[in-house]
DNA sequence: GTCTATATAATGATAGAC
DNA sequence: GTCTATCATTATATAGAC
């Protein structure tokens, strides 16, 4: 379900293909000439129409903020995993929408350290609930446990194409999507060693690549 | 240690300059007159060394890629981890090396989907290994786990400034590297759920976002 | 609102002097 | 090898016709 994305007129339909192209090939690689061309308009109008291509992109950037945080269902406002959930269901219709906030956090905007903090925050809250319901098991760095859940998380985002490549799909599919999941629940669920054989403790600047040296 | 990278021509210092503006800006908002300043030269001799800027991405893909590649220390050929190990040990050196890498997965180039790749099948024939010895743990789908581990690991590097932010310090230091190798191990030794309350399976679709909603 | 035409600046790349 | 000067192209953005 999209909320106020049927909008038919002719700036969200620029504000549409500049999601496209941009989330596709970057901010720097995307012109208003091209934007133009995948909305079927004229160049002159993407420019009146947002004054600038660097407020194109901030108007790009502000929509998909807004879908993704805008959700009045259930759980309370905010719930960007439910909305990406819903995306996920009708790939078809919304993966220019991911391809795009995966870019967002790689192009850098403020929009996308914003969002990136505030999902920590949210990971870090639900963490804590985890914990003090005995769900989840206290972590030495609680803070640095939920920057890793998130970054581990938007890593499906960020790298959607080499994922989706690498099981054998040329963009991604609700098959790739379920097997990652899956795997994910595994590794969330009892990590990947078996208890006896723990490898010991990691010293500093070892950093983010241990998990391929097992 | 740098292995040949001490290398002072001015053929050098251009590719370097253009390793560090491609790395923090990408490719598409590089231009030759950057790097030409940056390196401390004429934008012409940008041009003159390498023929076209795609040929000098192609020349700064290929260095990293054999930089993080040719490894003939200790365990054999191709050790990206220990690699990039080396250079977060000395981060004043190496720090654009590391900024160039995660962007080689962002910026799409055949390079970075070839390391990948290539990544992948290491991961892969670690886990055997590990499973073989009884020290992992066996996954329903280890193709889809190795390329959970990969993506997951890569994500420190592509993410990087965020991570940085988000744990306090304005670029990736010793220290947050060293508080994220920590929470990762942590979470590869027993997961984050308690034994008894393990989750229901997952459905298809429900994707990478599972882990924002313990 | 939308277009065409255009001004102005920046881009990649070339040529030729030194 | 390195520079300066320049060209052709493309970029963003503006102005004005309809």
């Amino acid at each position: 379900m999209r909320s106020r994305s049927d909008d038919s007129t002719t700036k969200a339909r620029i504000r549409d293909a500049a999601i496209r192209l941009i989330g596709q090939n970057g901010f720097a690689a995307t012109s208003a000439r091209a934007v133009a061309t995948e909305a079927g308009v004229s160049a002159g109008l993407v420019i009146h129409h947002f004054g600038s291509m660097r407020e194109l992109k901030v108007a790009c950037d502000d929509f998909i903020i807004t879908e993704v945080t805008h959700r009045k269902v259930g759980m309370g406002e905010g719930d960007v995993s439910a909305a990406v959930s819903e995306w996920y269901a009708d790939l078809p219709t919304f993966e220019p929408w991911l391809i795009y906030l995966g870019r967002l956090f790689t192009d850098d905007s403020v929009a996308g350290a914003d969002l990136f903090d505030r999902l920590v925050a949210m990971s870090h809250t639900m963490l804590a609930e985890g914990v003090a319901s005995g769900a989840i098991t206290p972590s030495a760095d609680e803070h640095a446990r939920a920057v890793l859940l998130v970054t581990h998380s938007l890593s499906t985002l960020t790298l959607q194409s080499h994922i989706a490549r690498s099981l054998g799909s040329s963009q991604l599919s609700l098959d790739s999507l379920s097997r990652m999941g899956n795997a994910a629940l595994e590794l969330y669920t009892h990590g990947i060693y078996t208890p006896s054989t723990t490898p010991s403790q990691e010293g500093p600047g070892s950093g983010p690549t241990h998990d391929l040296r097992h």
